[in-house]
DNA sequence: TTTTGTGCAAACTGTTTGCATTTCC
DNA sequence: GGAAATGCAAACAGTTTGCACAAAA
């Protein structure tokens, strides 16, 4: 690992989850569960639980959700869960962005667009929304006479806790 | 190729160059060399060949060096590209930067910071500069204490060709 | 003459696919 | 019953590395 765009977020959310994030979970996952159903995709127990491991966190790898289903005993080949992201991400659900070694999973389904801001040392991600970006890309966008359809922005950086001690943090 | 940051750069550049431009390539070659020269680095004719082909170019992936080479009889093999285009990173005057499969090199020898605006119908790209997003940058910035060290921005979408024709428009 | 680069082949990593079998609708 | 998902293994693409040899400083 010696590319300018190194670190990978060591994400892993606590395996017990909230009352009210679990209520938002139940949500989500029905959406999900009908908008495949819809499309005459299929419900499997697989399927939901990667789904589920997958609802509960802002932005995952494959080798992340791989790693938390198996740490909860919920066993799934690599490839089943990559084919179960596409299906996401066709469906709306999860949007695919490539950082790094490997492509991280986005969960859109409840939030528009939005950037981040990545720690180089940790690895740490913050998301963030700003408006002020929509001018640039509409400045940029007709004046090459583009008809614009998505974006990535990505700030990278050190966070206030890589930046005091020398050795990056490491985040939970 | 399903995922949705596809296409990949076409640009193969014209093999003869105007004076103007050539003279400011030899400029720049000699400022790599010199530069590598100081680190200890040593300029072998393999290497000359590829710095000169990246130079002539605005960004690049490996396979499209490859491939320039190989039009026009300077046959390099692909370790020796990489490990080149290595050396020129860890030197100041490439940069790497992912975009879909592969890894796509920019020259930034003669200019800063820029950002991309990517036709995802045939994969044209421009290449613009926008004062807009150092505010944007700094405010996020300070808002989350990160100190900033680089950014990413990609925009997205279809090129006026690629509006027109309903068929991709294959640039060179 | 020592250190660095080259080039072939083999390894490695993330990802996809073929295919027989199982499962959902 | 028929379409779709699973899971294993094998294939694949981009990239890196080990090593013997050649070449630059």
């Amino acid at each position: 690992m010696n590319r300018a765009t190194a670190a990978v977020v060591k994400s892993a959310l606590p395996d017990t989850i909230s009352g009210k994030r679990a209520l938002a979970t139940q949500d989500a996952i029905e959406r999900v569960r009908s908008s495949l159903g819809r499309s005459r995709l299929r419900w499997s127990p697989q399927r939901e639980q990667i789904v589920l491991a997958f609802l509960k966190q802002d932005h995952i790898t494959i080798r992340g959700l791989y790693g938390f289903l198996n740490r909860n005993g919920r066993r799934a080949p690599l490839n089943t869960i990559y084919r179960t992201m596409r299906v996401l991400c066709d469906n709306g659900f999860a949007q695919a962005r490539r950082f790094g070694e490997e492509t991280h999973y986005d969960n859109i389904s409840a939030k528009g667009d939005h950037d981040h801001l990545i720690c180089t040392g940790c690895g740490y991600i913050v998301e963030f929304e700003d408006p002020t970006i929509e001018g640039l890309r509409h400045a940029v966008a007709s004046a090459n006479g583009f008809h614009l359809t998505g974006r990535n922005l990505e700030l990278y950086g050190l966070c206030a806790v890589c930046r005091v001690d020398e050795h990056p943090a490491v985040r939970t």
